[in-house]
DNA sequence: TATACGATCACCT
DNA sequence: GGTGATCGTATAC
């Protein structure tokens, strides 16, 4: 079943769990790519200084007060996409980073971070601002019910050594894949 | 207009 | 453990 908006409208840390063993669908050229979710993490208002938002509204970042159930996409390091998906509601900046999926028949090491599951996806700017909840070329489904979920760790978010004490945060959510 | 730097990754020691 | 690639964005001037 596709992720409807009210699944995103939720709190961003219930998202980005929920998110978990869900499926990143990817539509290009009448190929689908189905990548199960194995590690997010949760960006959330302008006081978390981590987050694109904590500078206010800008023409970056105004996707993140949009809808929930939006893709949000950047470029950083001048070389790479990230994906996240707009969580809570409209006018709240706030939003799950995908940072790695896992795809059968695909080596783990191709999609086990946040650049490089974007290029493997070919997800770049192009969708940013996309209603994921449409179905068509960048979507999400939920996770099989009859599927144990293991259980899920957490830890601090990478890269954003910048943050003060936001950096401190246990925001970061991840299966652990055997 | 100019500049500093980053929600990363691959490759090196 | 460390470093370079490479360019959009935010901020300073």
């Amino acid at each position: 079943m596709i992720l409807p908006k009210k699944f995103y409208s939720r709190s961003t840390l219930q998202v980005a769990k929920g998110l978990l063993g869900c499926f990143l669908v990817r539509e290009y050229k009448s190929r689908i790519i189905k990548a199960m979710i194995t590690e997010t993490e949760a960006y959330i208002g302008e006081d978390d200084l981590a987050c694109h938002a904590s500078r206010g509204k800008t023409p970056r970042t105004v996707v993140m007060y949009d809808q929930p159930g939006r893709a949000y996409i950047y470029m950083v390091y001048g070389m790479y996409h990230c994906l996240n998906i707009v969580t809570e509601k409209k006018d709240f900046p706030a939003a799950v980073l995908i940072r790695g999926v896992q795809i059968k028949e695909v080596s783990y090491n191709k999609t086990n971070g946040p650049g490089k599951l974007c290029k493997f996806l070919r997800i770049d700017k192009c969708l940013n601002r996309w209603d994921i909840t449409r179905g068509e070329k960048l979507w999400i489904e939920g996770r099989d019910s009859n599927i144990k979920l293991p259980r899920i760790k957490k830890s601090k978010r990478m890269g954003i050594d910048y943050a003060k004490h936001c950096r401190e945060y246990l925001w970061r959510f991840h299966l652990t894949i055997k």
